[in-house]
DNA sequence: GCGGCTTTGTGCGCAACCGTACAATCCGCA
DNA sequence: TGCGGATTGTACGGTTGCGCACAAAGCCGC
């Protein structure tokens, strides 16, 4: 498990941070707020005006859009390797959709206007890094997209655990089945036999809230397509 | 039907172009090249350079994410409103999508050395605009990805035909029920059946390659929010 | 007007998943 | 240690959509 430390700006964790020349990152520190990423908190509900923008230090965070009937499926998942907050670099306000911490962990906040004067100096290297994430989430997005209207559960799930465990970087992932059928957007109970299938089968363990991945090769197989190609199109595009 | 005539670059009616000030469309037109937009060519293939942006005139362009099976899922809709080529503007040379041209048209190019260099401009109106527009498109697909998850396909039948309505400027569509079903990633039968009880509903006309829309009101109940949803986002985020 | 091709309409058995319900199990706490 | 609430396992009938197959209808060239 990720252990919980004050996030050091000055040896930060999360990877855009971290792939910013010394003295750009150094300018950036002073606007750089440490906070905690609380589980179930939304960071940015929906079509409110984006205050701030967060670069996520350790912790798991899901991209929802949320719909009319109150379900809200998840339609990217973001952790270390990101930010939340892109409509900024787009010149946006807000967004429809929302933010929701998935996974506890701690981070850094920006006031938007501090984000945006940052990545508009001169030979930036902050507004490049940011706009290649957005461009990675948005691949992440599309191929959800797709994924969603043709493969199924289990598949999903699959692919979802072991993206999961990537951006957690554990194995392990304090997790309960309403959740997980909420985010993929089907019934609880089905999740609860798809998993059922997975422990019977080796690849994972499935305790009360808790659920370790034991077989990585095999679930990666159990995954559709869409796990490997996000992974390759983040590692294409990202430090 | 939308008459084909050669582009005006002075007079564009793609709405991006459009917004720009006078003096601003007038440097970039040097680097606007008029080209059609003929009925199913790839604009840019998953994965290739990208060497060119696409202002669409007229006509209808599919963003779709083509996965393993030789399946291609529709993830995004683009017309006048907007350009192919969101990646450049992200600093990415390529994408994982695919750009389809669903109702041939008109448009101009423009090199993407060209685009970021006119984008790169001291106070260019051009990049905020595009910038809008990417946010835009992601809304789009991430309301796309939320829908092909949870809706029935009757309602994002509907909620496709009024979008692609809206963006042909036409009630009168000229498509083929394969090819629905391909964009929707469902069967052509289910396709068939689905607009047979628009038919009967009085909504829709339906003959032979050919779908036109009878009650606008009517398909807007019969469609899921996901249209009002994304038609409100492009109201508030363009021109 | 006819033959051939494309497109649309329809049927059938089957799989995934739904909504609902309820029992079994686990965990924290008194 | 036992209770109560939360979580997980399981069941059942019903709906959506699948894969497949084939008939009906429309269009085009001859």
């Amino acid at each position: 498990m990720t252990v919980l430390t004050r996030p050091d700006p000055s040896q930060p964790r999360n990877r855009l941070l971290a792939a910013l020349p010394a003295a750009e990152l150094k300018r950036l520190r002073a606007h750089l707020e440490p906070v905690e990423l609380p589980l179930r908190a939304i960071i940015s509900p929906r079509d409110a005006i984006i205050t701030h923008a967060y670069f996520v230090e350790s912790g798991l965070v899901s991209l929802v859009q949320p719909l009319s009937d109150g379900a809200a499926v998840e339609v990217g998942l973001i952790g270390r390797e990101g930010f939340i907050g892109t409509p900024v670099m787009l010149g946006a306000r807000s967004s429809s959709a929302e933010a929701n911490i998935q996974l506890k962990g701690s981070g850094f906040r920006i006031a938007t206007e501090a984000l945006q004067d940052a990545a508009a100096e001169k030979n930036s290297r902050l507004r490049p890094l940011l706009l290649s994430f957005t461009q990675a989430l948005h691949a992440q997005v599309m191929q959800t997209a797709a994924c969603n209207g043709r493969h199924e559960l289990a598949q999903r799930l699959a692919r979802w655990l072991l993206s999961a465990g990537d951006r957690a970087e554990s194995h392990e992932l304090p997790l309960r089945h309403e959740f997980l059928s909420m985010m993929l957007g089907r019934r609880r109970a089905g999740v609860t036999v798809a998993l059922g299938k997975m422990k019977q089968a080796g690849l994972i363990e499935n305790s009360l809230g808790r659920i370790v991945i034991r077989d990585r090769r095999g679930m990666e197989k159990a995954a559709c397509e869409c796990y490997r190609v996000v992974r390759d199109e983040y590692r294409r595009l990202l430090p």
